[in-house]
DNA sequence: ACCGGTGCCGGG
DNA sequence: CCCGGCACCGGT
């Protein structure tokens, strides 16, 4: 009979009860919440024991490895945010990119390199691959959103790789992520992205949004008031750099400059100056070392940042509920806080971090947090769709993925792509007026 | 520190202890496979348990209801098969296509309803809705493969139901399913299905209507059958019913009679003859009754049918390893295990089950498969997207999904719709290459 | 009441 | 080693 223990599983969560998770120190400031919440006690398997989705006892092992990775003689690490590879299908998929890239190449070379670098500072150290796609045949209506006057809209400076020639499709998916590169085997550095499938036939016109009046169902708990006005495919594209000029003002952001007030898809901005002080004395700023993919940051250089997003960038697009905190934030959507921290890094320069070790941060975080988006745009998505779902009703799971989505849109990667593909601005589009 | 309560969470599901499982009748034959393990005493929580995601005990409750179900006062049932609907989006999902389907009733009523039903023998009971779906601009080439010169191939009764006008269509999804449709509350007969998105293309032909017979408009809990013609990608577009002739050849069947041996997709099939009398005298035929939404097969309904694809169906496309027992096929894959049923259900007749309960169960089973089917295609390239696939690389989880696919594609709904829908085929098609 | 997410069994 | 599933916790 089977003597399978899990007597252990604890259960119970808050309450008098605490552990330490990670060890790491935390000041659990009572946060105004609800009733002061000590950490997490939650039992929660071992990086290599959720890739094998096997029985993990790192819980009970106290600071030593579980006991399957004792066995194997790896390093058992233990972190909440990991997600498992699905490696044979990651491994088909490269090879599959790997043999269309070279047959590519050897056919006809002429590929268009885009050589302009505008930004003077510093030529990106790591990089993230840039694949183009772009198959919808016409370009956004960006009509109804004034043209940008701020922004040089280069058309698409992409190093273009249109995708898939003689494939097949199996039907128009619009599919794309490229998981969060947990760090299994040695790692590449490429990592392509490859949104949408290409679909086969015609395809006239693409419906633009047009409100439906559908609006049934829940609702963000808090933040964003926004009148709705988006009514296109919150046109633009562009690319990045040059943008110092208006200070943080990312490229995607289509600043109705028709000399009125600052707007964004009809939001008036609340002036950059006013910096919500934050009660950070508080503690809210508190936090412990996180990592994502093979990024790792330090309490101070979290702090550091989040000070920054909040001061900089917050301002423009006070979706982000910070007054949570950053533990707080961080334990409520992953994906937020990395997006907040990306966001940051763009262009932080401070003692903490020196400028060099925020792009060097910055372009490590690219590959997984885009990925980790990607995944969010279909992810719930999916999830949903077996009740079928014709606008997704994008239940991307919390608001929170929703404001990681828009900050990322508003200051997408410095290196381009992926928000070059249209249909990520038309999903922001969507998720934008989710939020209602 | 924590002291871990509950008496409850007692666990252990081990091995040898045997249970009742579902308390149906269980003629358990030890089936040969390995050696012990009986039957599955597998802790498995009662319907509405699942449903709520809640956790159950019924597996302890002996024959009693579970807690939960008890202090709601609810039977309790437990269904290995039940999947969760995900309420929320389905009535989402459900408003919405009422919605539209007033409306487009409301514009223009001449919908189509053919009568011309060539089939003799009796009327579709049930009846599944009909929607066609034909985007694809081109036909296919018809060429190459011989048209099955028995087959009649009426040029297209169709009575369609265009869908979808002025639609939101966030990205090109091909999602569709509508879920297992568990049985929640009281049920409505019409529950509609809407395979895919439609992209408001113009869609050039449409069938005219001609038709006579009952043309119910409004509300008219079921809706139209008619025989469908489809144009794949594949090439092939073909009308379902009388193809009696050719024996059991479904409609999507591309046989490459150019003189040599029968192929399928480039692949051999061995003779449609050679019926593999399969030694069901060891009891490969014992099974229990099984239900699937709201349709419940007895022993012997199961075994008549099962049989009845084996010499019939299988020969034609021999992928699935019938020796393996009905049972084991169940338990495998519940959904090629519906399949086989369905696929047998088209024009069974027999003393078990008579021509009129068959074209019954047929339809009924219809949209449960479907949806079963079209979750099938997206469900598992959706858990895979996260490591991104391009051309899904169709981790459709066991080959056992893809056999299913298979034969759905091949002997199709006999009220068309759905596979209507090239990207089906396409699907069909990729899955296929899947297998090798 | 729902359900996202996580642990991890059982099978390939 | 991989992973589809499935039980269930914890948050809404
Ligand atoms: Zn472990
Ligand atoms: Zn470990
Ligand atoms: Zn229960
Ligand atoms: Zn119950």
């Amino acid at each position: 009979m089977n003597q399978q223990n899990e007597l252990e599983n604890t259960a119970s969560k808050q309450k008098g009860t605490r552990k330490r998770q990670n060890n790491h120190a935390e000041s659990n400031s009572a946060n105004n919440h609800k009733v002061s919440s000590s950490k997490a006690p939650k039992k929660i398997a071992c990086t290599e024991c959720r890739q094998q989705k096997a029985k993990c006892d790192a819980h009970d092992k106290a600071p030593g490895p579980c006991t399957r990775c004792m066995k194997r003689g790896i390093e058992c690490r233990l972190n909440s945010d990991y997600k498992r590879t699905f490696k044979r299908a990651k491994i088909a998929q490269m090879e599959k990119e790997y043999e269309q890239m070279r047959m590519k190449l050897a056919y006809q070379n002429s590929p268009v390199v885009q050589s302009q670098n505008i930004n003077p500072s510093n030529p990106p150290p790591i990089s993230s691959t840039v694949i183009q796609r772009n198959n919808s045949p016409f370009l956004p209506p960006i009509s109804a959103l004034s043209p940008s006057a701020t922004i040089p809209a280069q058309p698409v400076p992409v190093g273009s790789v249109q995708s898939i020639p003689p494939y097949f499709s199996p039907s128009p998916f619009p599919s794309s992520a490229t998981r969060m590169i947990p760090s299994p085997p040695p790692h590449h550095p490429p990592m392509r992205h490859t949104p949408l499938k290409e679909e086969f036939y015609p395809i006239p016109s693409n419906g633009p949004p047009s409100s439906s009046a559908n609006s049934q169902f829940s609702s963000s708990p808090q933040i964003l008031k926004s009148p709705q006005l988006y009514q296109t495919a919150l046109g633009k594209v562009s690319e990045d750099k040059s943008l110092f000029s208006n200070q943080y003002l990312g490229p995607s952001v289509v600043r109705v400059a028709t000399g009125e007030q600052q707007t964004f898809f009809g939001k008036k901005i609340p002036e950059p100056r006013s910096v919500p002080k934050l009660n950070l004395e508080e503690g809210l700023a508190e936090c412990s070392p996180k990592s994502l993919g093979e990024v790792t940051l330090s309490s101070d250089q979290i702090r550091v940042l989040f000070l920054d997003f909040v001061a900089c960038y917050h301002p423009m697009l006070p979706i982000v509920d910070i007054n949570k905190g950053i533990e707080r934030l961080h334990r409520l959507c992953p994906i937020l806080f990395w997006t907040i921290m990306f966001t940051a890094l763009r262009r932080h320069k401070s003692a903490t971090l020196s400028k060099f070790e925020a792009q060097k941060l910055y372009f490590s975080l690219t590959s997984s947090l885009k990925s980790a988006l990607a995944e969010l745009t279909i992810s719930p998505i999916t999830r949903y769709a077996p009740s079928e779902l014709e606008e997704p009703i994008l239940n991307v799971s919390s608001v929170y993925s929703v404001q990681a989505l828009l900050i990322y849109t508003l200051w997408p990667p410095l290196t381009s792509s992926l928000s070059a593909d249209n249909s990520w601005n038309s999903i922001g589009l969507a998720l934008f007026q989710a939020i209602h």
